[in-house]
DNA sequence: GTCTATATGCGGATAGAC
DNA sequence: GTCTATCCGCATATAGAC
């Protein structure tokens, strides 16, 4: 009974990113959803095709929180430095939102417009890493930048990370990778 | 109606092995797996207390196949050798047994027994690491190396590494890991 | 030790009225 | 554009017979 629209895709974002941070991937039903938004389950097929489309656009939204976040940790003067910090951005995003963390690699429904958002994440990383090493090196070492810090994140998530060991397993890494990035001979 | 057993814990962990490695861990129900082998559901409640203590045995299962795999990477020799055999080997089984391994971070029902299969795959790596480390350094290289490890794993599974980048990256990585692991000076 | 039967709950998705 | 009602399937887990 109603033709004024009580919601929108964006509120529909919004609620799902709550219950996906209060209850995990699984919580994120779309029975769930509605609920939380007060109307009828189907109602949310006039925005989603079903329930994939809908953690693809969660997903995409996770990758622009990630986003924002590493962007306050860019540096202009230190590149080394900035690397640093966006690591350890990284790892605190992770950290602190475990649930909307696991979002962030959902295989999306090939749309093409959810696509845009881990692609700006992606190339901001090669572009801070390519300071340091140059446009060639770049791709290269952005992904391995990217594996270790999503494989510590994953680690530290699933409690595989003894207590003590957090900081000193993670410094080594990471200076591993800034002396292979920096030019030979630049400490650090 | 029968006496004589129809199964044991080990045909049930087979059978949902086999289970895992086909349909994923969400196609591992008990349901699924009575069906598999032939008998009621609830029959199972025997063998285990309820769906994740299978779901914990099963991940002990699969680190015992991952060691076994990295096992035989081994070189007696060298030590650098071994390592970037045993992260090529790694990476493989991640990739050809891509469900299963899926199965190898799940969280354990805090039976002592189950945790020994994880604890004795890392225990490996620390000490394969060790070698070229020496102890004081082992645990925080082997985290470091992990984490590359297992990110670069997750990223290969989710499609996330493009076409060309595969090798080139986890090269990147592996060497950088191997120039802080040895001692200062030796090239690789 | 395995069975049949069942309680209870969740989920995605669709049909058709207004 | 949202509704009510419903189909259908999945699941975990339990009760009680043999």
């Amino acid at each position: 009974m109603a033709y004024p629209a009580k919601i929108d895709r964006k509120r529909i974002l919004a609620a799902a990113l709550r219950l996906l941070a209060r209850r995990g991937l699984g919580g994120m039903s779309l029975r769930a959803v509605a609920t939380s938004l007060k109307i009828a389950p189907n109602a949310l097929y006039r925005y989603f095709a079903d329930h994939a489309h809908l953690e693809a656009a969660v997903g995409a939204e996770v990758s622009r929180m990630l986003y924002s976040d590493l962007l306050k940790a860019k540096r202009p003067d230190d590149a080394a430095r900035s690397i640093r910090d966006l690591a350890v951005a990284y790892l605190k995003f992770a950290r602190r939102h475990a649930l909307l963390y696991e979002a962030l690699l959902i295989p999306r429904p090939a749309s093409g417009a959810e696509a845009v958002a881990p692609e700006q994440l992606w190339l901001f990383v090669v572009e801070q890493v390519g300071r340091l090493t140059g446009k060639a090196r770049a791709p290269d070492a952005a992904l391995a930048l990217w594996g270790f810090l999503h494989g510590t994140a994953a680690l530290q998530s699933a409690g595989r990370l003894g207590a003590g060991k957090r900081a000193s397993g993670i410094e080594f890494g990471l200076s591993a990778w800034l002396a292979a990035a920096g030019p030979p001979g630049v400490a650090r």
